[in-house]
DNA sequence: GTCTATATCACGATAGAC
DNA sequence: GTCTATCGTGATATAGAC
């Protein structure tokens, strides 16, 4: 997995695979079909493994807070899976890089990983829909979900850090304050 | 580029790229140094050529209208710039899968692309912001930009239509109802 | 089950003729 | 400028011994 998330998938070769295993290539090809089926096992387990890492510090009772220091410890648990680890980063480089030839793996991580969120968000906001004023707590999860991703996406993978400079809090900030302006007000960086 | 974008770097080979240009081998290296310098051009170019064709439908002065009207145009450009067009897919999916091992492709991806399009929302929502009561345009458009970005790489790049299904105008309303809700009422999906 | 050794082939890149 | 022909390398996958 290690030379799959360096490398991407064409690039890497079954040589090294071998050697950061330890074992020859016989004995991989013993154990799977070919590069392909290596492959698609090894990147389905690793979407159990994220999947587990993701939700597992979320199903905390943070969730009986008031929404807005929720919904904050919540983004906050999402960045944090994403914004310091690069393993994460190159994981979602492979599989997006990769979702043309091997759409049924993007489909496993939709089904897990971004369907789970979609489905925690959509429980939660709902609860919460009429305190909220929510019309439609499944898209807000959505739209709470596609900021915090872009940003990681934008920042982390796609290096643009220095070319357009946010500090992470300030986004959280203002996207609580859309999703629940009742009951937050970010610092103003716009006074006119 | 053909060749790139349907196979990915690593997986296109010299000998295709030539038959599917028409020219020999020989005739390519005379123009470029080497296969990753062929690949950072074409990649420059299709950049600069995405530019144009996101932002010059954008410069309408569909801006004069109300702000719910404005910002649903601007969203539905956005995304029919991606949701049908599988070469537009397939140049995301390229260019974020190699970003690891073109991180200057993606500075120019950021640079061009993202930059150019929250310049614009800080723009147009800085000079709406007191109608629209909006304490940092800056980051409202980042969290604009990246509903609709990730909305498009979950349905179409990675395949999500049948996992998680959300009618592209019920995000759009609930996304606008979220940055201005003085003047927009989205559909109701949930009643209690 | 795992190894060494190898078959077979396609790759990136170039030499030299026209 | 563009071509054909080719070089050397490193790729996937396997045969057969231990």
């Amino acid at each position: 997995m290690q030379e799959f998330l360096a490398c991407g998938y064409a690039a890497t070769s079954m040589d090294r695979v071998a050697a950061t295993a330890g074992v020859s290539k016989a004995t991989i090809y013993s154990h799977f079909q070919d590069k392909e089926g290596l492959f698609k096992a090894l990147i389905q387990q690793l979407v159990q493994k994220k999947f587990r890492s993701i939700f597992a510090p979320v199903n905390d009772r943070d969730l009986q807070a008031d929404p807005t220091a929720a919904l904050t410890q919540i983004a906050n648990n999402v960045l944090d899976t994403g914004m310091g680890d690069s393993q994460y980063v190159n994981f979602m480089r492979l599989i997006m890089g990769e979702s043309g030839r091997f759409p049924e793996l993007a489909r496993t991580f939709v089904r897990n990983i971004e369907a789970t969120a979609c489905q925690f968000f959509k429980q939660y906001l709902h609860d919460k829909a009429e305190e909220l004023q929510l019309p439609d707590p499944e898209a807000t999860g959505r739209i709470f979900i596609g900021a915090l991703v872009h940003y990681l996406i934008v920042q982390e993978m796609m290096h643009g850090k220095d070319i357009l400079p946010m500090e992470r809090d300030r986004l959280v900030k203002n996207l609580i304050f859309h999703i629940c302006p009742q009951e937050s007000t970010p610092a103003m960086t716009n006074g006119t």
